[in-house]
RNA sequence: GCCCCCAUAGUCUAGCGGACCAGGACGUCACCCUUUCAAGGUGAAGAUCGCGGGUUCGAAUCCCGCUGGGGGUACCA
């Protein structure tokens, strides 16, 4: 199917009369620590925008990834890395940064800084900068005085209208000194917000702020503001915090006469409690949810719905859901609760539901071989302990919340033996221990000779024996499980019975007469009778 | 204190002037299924649409005020 010779329609095909501009957005945290969910999710929308809306809007969408380092006190070594590892873990994909590459880098502001110093240099140039020399000290001693008389902190600005006598006296004696903003004293200031519409800010509220920082390194405003204009951002998905800066942001442009980018601020990510979401409501980090055994497609799922929503209705979003259907416009402004519940939810619904046996056998194996249950290795089908593994997790795998409850759950189908388990457990409510004794004996008489294999046969064979033996079908299977697994809560009898095979099942419920009948004789007690009628 | 943002059930939200005595989901409760626990199914409770004024024949939906929550107020981002 080619046009090439339709000439009617070549021009507009090599020239489509309205270009639609593209879309290049931007996640640019800095190396402080871990990847905080909000982040994340700050990165998530961005990605959307550019490889999913935008793209289907026929549009260029380029999604980067900034390191913006700028703070040498909270650089934290390894962090960088530690970003980018969870970011493709989580799912998303960059077109260019750091690691990537790309024509508009370094895409590490550490390796900027000739930039920032030249764009500070010509602010300065032009008189929307000056330089000033006040110490951090008196800067902290203006703010308790303005604090005590409670005004507004804020700097005097004291160096605002230095004399060219005075400026060059400091800079003979070499005073360090910071590059400040010369903000507008009077007037306003708008900010268009793709959420919110337009806000506008009074300049009288508006301070000064620190472009440049004595140590020569750029501070977030002076660096953002030249890094998305050389990047030629289009579009700002940045946290609800910047508000307050963003009208400093947009006399920043206009000082250095570039068209500013568009604004979006996402909503906060509340505390359950409310507040900011800290430690203290239980994790924050991407690394941390990781490590909990939370699915990224379940984070995912779950982080796009705490601020969007595609009709109210429908909660279930794959990646390749979320791109085909995400739009900018459906993102709320008003800030969420995160809901640590919901989250279970997602992921023990993907758990459940979504991954297929095969991939969920292969994501739960790192969990099970960090336990000592499974020998190590590489998560693929080739893994040794694969086959061991699947059919376990086929029968427990709608228990599990987390791929970290594994281990847990399903421990007594690796070990050889069981951990030791209260010998009381083998009686059920209502039955005598010499009940359950009866019942096991007879189960032990027949198993040599049955093949748990076949659930079905077993199953009939085991209620035939109770009813033989007087009992509900549930008492007598409630002390087989006990035996075998050591605990009463399990998946469904016979489907244990066969995974554990037969050797082991045999043994275990050998053992479990063996103490049920030494509890009886050494703990006649009061415990254990008071605890059946 | 000052500046700013936000406001529908405990939580996430649908709603964009009349079809809403407000819909979905998590959570909670009940029942069903059932060999235990889950999962699943069905159903229920839960919202004076933060409050007060307007505008309008009519407001959760528009406007104003208040209150509440949140953010910012660094040579951190």
């Amino acid at each position: 199917m080619r046009f090439l010779d339709d000439e009617w329609i070549l021009p507009a095909m090599t020239e489509p009369a309205n270009t639609p501009s593209p879309v290049r957005v931007r996640f640019a945290p800095s190396p402080t620590g871990l990847l905080h969910v909000g982040g994340a999710r700050t990165a998530l929308f961005n990605w959307l925008l550019a490889h999913g809306q935008a793209r289907r809007e026929g549009r260029d969408g380029a999604f980067l990834l900034r390191i913006e380092d700028t703070d040498r006190n909270r650089y934290v070594p390894g962090a960088e890395q530690g970003i980018v590892d969870i970011l493709g873990w989580f799912g998303l994909v960059w077109d260019e940064g750091p690691d990537a590459g790309g024509p508009r880098g370094p895409y590490r502001q550490s390796e900027r800084t000739d930039l920032y110093r030249e764009h500070a240099a010509l602010l300065l140039e032009r008189g929307h900068a000056y330089r000033c020399f006040c110490t951090p000290e008196r800067l902290q001693r203006v703010r308790d005085e303005q604090t005590a008389r409670k005004q507004p902190p804020g700097y005097d600005r004291l160096c605002r209208d230095l004399t060219l006598e005075q400026i060059e006296a400091y800079v003979t004696a070499a005073t360090p000194y910071v590059v400040r903003f010369r903000m507008p004293l009077d007037g306003e200031t708008p900010v268009y917000d793709l959420l919110r519409g337009e806000m506008v800010f009074q300049n009288v509220n508006l301070e000064d702020l620190v472009l440049l920082k004595s140590d020569g390194y750029p501070t977030y405003h002076l660096a953002n503001v030249v890094d998305d204009h050389l990047m030629e951002i289009s579009d700002i998905l940045r946290g609800e915090e910047w508000i307050p800066t963003a009208p400093v942001h947009v006399r920043l442009y206009a000082a250095f006469g570039w068209e500013a980018p568009r604004f979006a601020h996402l909503p906060l990510i509340l505390a359950p409690g409310g507040g900011k979401l800290s430690k203290r409501h239980g994790s924050t980090a991407m690394e941390e949810f990781r490590a909990q055994g939370y699915l990224p497609e379940a984070l995912m799922n779950y982080l796009a719905l705490l601020g969007w929503r595609f009709d109210g209705s429908t909660e279930m979003f794959s990646k390749e859901d979320l791109m085909a259907k995400f739009t900018l416009e459906r993102v709320n402004a008003s800030p969420g609760t995160f809901d640590y519940n919901k989250l279970r939810w997602f992921n023990q619904h993907y758990i459940n539901h979504v991954l297929t046996l095969d991939d969920l056998t292969l994501r739960v194996m790192p969990f099970l071989a960090e336990a000592g249950l499974i020998a190590p290795g590489s998560s693929s089908p080739e893994h040794l302990e694969f086959s061991r593994v699947r059919p376990v997790v086929a029968l427990l795998k709608d228990r599990l919340e987390t791929l970290a409850d594994a281990p847990d759950l399903m421990g007594y189908f690796f070990q050889p033996d069981l951990e030791p388990y209260d010998p009381a457990l083998l009686v059920p409510k209502k039955m005598s221990r010499d009940d359950a004794l009866a019942a096991l004996d007879a189960v032990a008489a027949v198993l040599p000779d049955t093949d748990l294999e076949n659930e079905e046969a077993t199953e009939a064979r085991f209620r035939a024996l109770a009813d033989t033996l007087g009992l509900k079908p549930g008492s007598l299977f409630m002390p087989v499980r006990v035996a075998v697994t050591g605990r009463t809560q399990s998946p469904g009898l016979f489907g244990t019975l066969r995974v554990i095979g037969a050797e082991r099942v045999q043994s275990r419920i050998a053992m479990a007469i063996k103490r049920l009948r030494a509890w009886t004789a050494e703990e006649p007690s009061a415990a254990a009778a008071g605890t059946r009628v």
